[in-house]
RNA sequence: GGUGGGGUGGCCGAGUGGCUAAUGGCAGCAGACUGUAAAUCUGCCGGGCUUCGCCCUACGAAGGUUCGAAUCCUUCCCCCACCA
C-alpha cells in the first residue's frame, strides 16, 4: 500500500489486504465471506444501502450504522451534477464531506443511461445528457466517470455500462452487452493511470435475459480482467424473477469462486433471498427507503402499507420479529399516523426499518450459510414472508 | 321589517334548459415502486347489483313550466351582507 490513504484495512480487526476477499464458507453456490476495503471490512452477504446524493435519503449516517450497514452507495452522475467532483475532492473526497467513515462504493451513471433514457443519447464515444436540473448538456464517457469517480474517492468504482430494458431482444441486448465491453477496456485504462490502491474498479456483467450474451459478456469482461470483484448488472429492469433466477444461475458457476459477486439493484427481501442462495454476495436498491418514504414496508409477514386504515389503532409495532430503531419504540398507529399528518419522521422511520430488514436478512443468511443451513433457513424464510397477512 | 346575495355529492367549489351521477381541489380508500428526475405516481371515491354494464336516489323543501330542469317560474325554509 501506498500513500496517505493507503493504510490497511484495520478498521474492523481484518489482517485482510485491501480488496482481499475471503470465503469462509459456502452452503451450494451461497457464500459466507470477509470483503476487505480501504475503509474497512464488509461481511457477506450483505445489502449497501443507496446514498445518490451522498446520502441514504432522510437518515443520518450514523443511524446507517446502527442498522448495520457496512458499506453504502454514491452516485457519478448525480454528484457529478450537483455539487460537482471538483467541489467534493476540495473538500476532501465523499467519505469527508458525508462523514460516512466506513466503504462506499459508486456506480459508474451507468443505470442513468437505462433511467434517464429520455434525457440522453448514446454514441460510442459515450452518453449526452440533458440535465433535468438546468437542462444543460452533460457528457459521460468511460473515461470522465472514472475521473469523477477517482475525484469522489469511494472505496469501489464501477465500469461505466449500458443497460438495456428487460425486454430487450437479442439484437439490443447484443448491442449493449459489447459496448459495455468495449467502454470496460477505455475504463480500465483510465482508471489505472488515475487511482492509486485506493480504489479499484469492478466490471459489470451485461446480456439482458440472454444466456448466451451473458456468457459472452463474462468471457470478455474476464478476458480484460483481472477484477477484485465483479458486478451483474441489467436485471431487475422488468424482467420476470424466474428468468433473473436463470441467469443468476448460469453465471454462478462460470464467475471467478474467488471474487465477490455484486448484484446491481437488486432488490427486494425475497430477491436478496433467492440471489444468496445463487451465489450473490453484494447487493444494493433503492426499495428500502423510496418504499420506505412511500409508507411500504416489509415485515417477517409479508409487506405492509402502513398508510392503510386498518392500521389506525394498532398497537403493535410494524414488525414485532424486528430489532430496528423504529420497531423498539414505535407503534403501526403512530407510523400510519406521521404519514397521514405527512410528517417527514414516518418517512425516515419507514425507511429506517426497510434497510435493517433487509440487512438483518443478510445477516440471517450468513449465518445460515456458516452453520450449513441455509436451505432450510431460505425456505422458512420464504414460506414465513409469503405466506404473511399482505402476502 | 326592508334591500341585495346565496343554499350543489364528507368539506370547499364549478356548473344557468339536453353532451350532468354532475369539472376541479381537499379529505377518504386501495395499489405501484428493484445500480433514486420519486416525501412520487396511478386507480376508486352518491347507493345497490350478476360492476367493461344495469337499476335506484340526487343539486335546501314542495309544487309548476317543458319532450327534457341543478339550471326557468311560484311558495316556503335557512344562511350572509347592508339598511332600519
Amino acid at each position: 500500500m501506498k500513500g496517505v490513504n493507503g493504510q490497511r484495512s484495520t478498521v474492523n480487526g481484518s489482517l485482510l489486504a485491501p480488496f482481499e476477499f475471503r470465503i469462509e464458507r459456502t452452503a451450494g453456490a451461497a457464500r459466507a465471506g470477509r470483503l476487505a476495503l480501504p475503509h474497512g471490512e464488509v461481511l457477506t452477504p450483505t445489502f449497501m444501502p443507496v446514498g445518490t446524493y451522498g446520502t441514504v435519503r432522510g437518515l443520518h449516517p450514523e443511524e446507517v450504522e446502527q442498522a448495520g450497514a457496512r458499506i453504502i452507495l454514491g452516485n457519478t452522475y448525480h454528484l457529478h451534477l450537483r455539487p460537482g467532483e471538483s467541489t467534493i475532492r476540495a473538500l476532501g473526497g465523499l467519505h469527508r464531506f458525508t462523514t460516512w467513515p466506513r466503504p462506499m462504493l459508486t456506480d459508474s451513471g451507468g443505470f442513468q443511461v437505462f433511467s434517464l433514457a429520455g434525457l440522453r443519447s448514446i454514441s460510442e464515444e459515450g452518453v449526452e445528457f440533458t440535465s433535468h436540473i438546468d437542462g444543460s448538456t452533460r457528457t459521460l464517457t468511460p473515461e470522465s466517470s472514472m475521473e469523477i469517480q477517482w475525484a469522489l474517492g469511494a472505496d469501489v468504482a464501477m465500469a461505466f455500462d449500458h443497460v438495456v430494458a428487460g425486454q430487450a431482444s437479442h439484437d439490443l441486448a447484443e448491442e449493449g452487452m459489447e459496448r459495455t465491453l468495449r467502454w470496460l477496456t477505455r475504463c480500465r485504462r483510465r482508471h489505472e493511470e488515475l487511482a492509486e490502491e485506493t480504489q479499484t474498479l469492478w466490471p459489470i456483467i451485461q446480456g439482458g435475459i440472454h444466456d448466451d450474451l451473458r456468457r459472452r459478456s463474462l468471457e470478455g469482461t474476464l478476458a480484460r480482467g483481472p477484477w477484485t470483484g465483479i458486478a451483474i448488472g441489467g436485471l431487475s429492469v422488468g424482467e420476470p424473477k424466474p428468468v433473473m433466477h436463470r441467469v443468476l444461475e448460469s453465471l454462478a458457476g462460470a464467475l471467478p469462486p474467488d471474487r465477490p459477486r455484486y448484484l446491481m439493484g437488486v432488490g427486494f427481501p425475497e430477491d436478496l433471498v433467492e440471489g444468496i442462495a445463487r451465489g450473490v454476495d453484494l447487493f444494493d436498491c433503492v426499495a428500502a427507503t423510496r418504499n420506505g418514504r412511500h409508507g411500504s414496508a416489509w415485515t417477517s409477514g409479508g409487506r405492509v402499507n402502513i398508510r392503510g386504515a386498518d392500521h389506525r389503532t394498532a398497537l403493535e409495532p410494524l414488525d414485532p420479529a424486528c430489532d430496528c430503531a423504529t420497531c423498539a419504540r414505535f407503534s403501526r398507529s403512530y407510523l400510519r399516523h406521521l404519514f397521514v399528518a405527512e410528517e417527514m419522521l414516518g418517512l425516515r422511520l419507514v425507511s429506517l426499518h426497510n434497510i435493517r430488514f433487509l440487512l438483518r436478512l443478510t445477516e440471517e443468511a450468513r449465518r445460515a450459510i456458516l452453520a450449513g443451513e441455509l436451505d432450510r433457513w431460505s425456505r422458512e424464510w420464504l414460506r414465513r414472508y409469503h405466506g404473511g397477512a399482505d402476502a
